[in-house]
DNA sequence: TTATTTTCTGACCGACCGGTCAGTCACCCC
DNA sequence: GGGGTGACTGACCGGTCGGTCAGAAAATAA
């Protein structure tokens, strides 16, 4: 766990501060290693020893172990910033928006699993005052478009105005990270067919979020008494 | 990160291999720092010192940190098996049942809060073995139960039958620990409302799983045919 | 009482950690 | 040429880590 005090999470736009291609080695063996062990047990000797330069070297370009992780951090969320914008969901209905996006979604998750896997760590060790940075740096835009989304669904008679968007909305980010996170464990669950089936998966969660799972809920949309 | 060979994550019923009221001050103590801080974090010497005993007095007990670090999850797993227990919910139909179990879950979750992150997080480092352990000793009995009540609802023709039945109990599980691990982000984004209130937030959720967002989608209750 | 075993401790170990520093090297501008 | 300037390095620092060990203290047995 980094200290955490820092000025900002990620930067808005210049990332890289002009570091040659040695930095962005340095960057890419960091961000690999934070990934699969976390921050305390990464050494900067075991960077510096996978880039192929000297410890020095990298407390020259950034300062601290802190720092270097705040650059590989910067750049995740860079990254994360712009998977989420492409995954902007394509489709007649809104219904059909949703099911592009979610699919979208979990394929840049598993895709970027490194990077994934780096943020939901961040998130849940996060201190107040950085989940507020990731939230505006990384998570608010694209959250606030699909919540968007699904309420021109609601005004336009396809979705029930009565439940609240930003829950359908985080229902479908909260299938894919379950599933992203809880994968090794789904596996072994007999039950689970669809552990290693990303996008049918994907389906099905669209499926459900949509129908529910009553077999009827409500009568004919003719009315419009709700309670 | 523990490094990841053990017999088994979870043994089956004595766990506390009798010691005394000093071995679970210990074990308390290091709960709470390895679930605030995590392993790597987490020494041996804060460890001994805020439990009021001699660092080697824990070596004694325990053999190595690793070994402490099982302990731990061991008593954690028992706990988190014992909760899941207690969340059966009543109720006559299979929804008032599914929404009695969330209500309880999620209460469950966030009164055991350090057990609950510790849990998460072993989870989300886990190696496939480990991830097997953890699913037979922790996971395995509580989620059949919930399929199976998910199944008897399908079976009632209270449910769809088409759909996986382990879809519906895992979003279940997956909505509260979402809320319960991006309770910090979640908090910072304007249009989400439940974030501080869980019972709420699973009342939302159940209601959205039975019932969908769709204004409606299906015939009326009447013929019974499905493929 | 003495003898034996178990519990517990302070002092200590080698290894490794993040970080520093003096100094080398290549390059650029004058 | 000379003189700055930043990239880069090997050697090294104080400090902390997990873990060990001889032996004190306490409990138990005779």
């Amino acid at each position: 766990m980094p200290p955490a005090t820092s000025p900002a999470v990620c930067s808005t736009d210049e990332f890289f501060h002009e570091l040659g291609p040695g930095g962005r080695a340095i960057l890419d063996i960091a961000e690999t290693l934070f990934a699969e062990k976390g921050y305390d047990a990464t050494s900067m000797s075991e960077v510096a020893r996978q880039a192929g330069v000297s410890k020095a070297n990298i407390f020259h370009h950034f300062g601290s172990k802190r720092g270097l992780y705040l650059a590989v951090i910067r750049a995740a969320c860079r990254d994360s910033r712009e998977a989420l914008q492409q995954t902007r969901g394509g489709g007649e209905s809104v219904a059909d928006r949703l099911a592009t996006f979610q699919r979208h979604h979990i394929q840049s998750m598993f895709k970027r699993n490194r990077v994934t896997h780096l943020i939901i760590r961040e998130v849940l060790e996060a201190t107040p005052e950085r989940a507020r940075e990731l939230t505006e740096e990384v998570f608010a835009e694209g959250f606030e478009q699909l919540v968007e989304t699904v309420r021109s669904g609601q005004a336009s008679g396809e979705f029930r105005s009565e439940l609240d968007p930003a829950l359908i909305a985080q229902m479908i980010i909260a299938a894919d990270v379950f599933l992203f996170q809880n994968q090794e464990v789904l596996r072994h669950f007999p039950r689970v067919t669809y552990a290693d089936a990303p996008e049918r998966y994907a389906a099905m969660v669209t499926d459900l979020l949509l129908n529910g799972c009553r077999v009827c809920h409500r009568e004919p949309p003719a009315s419009d008494e709700d309670d």
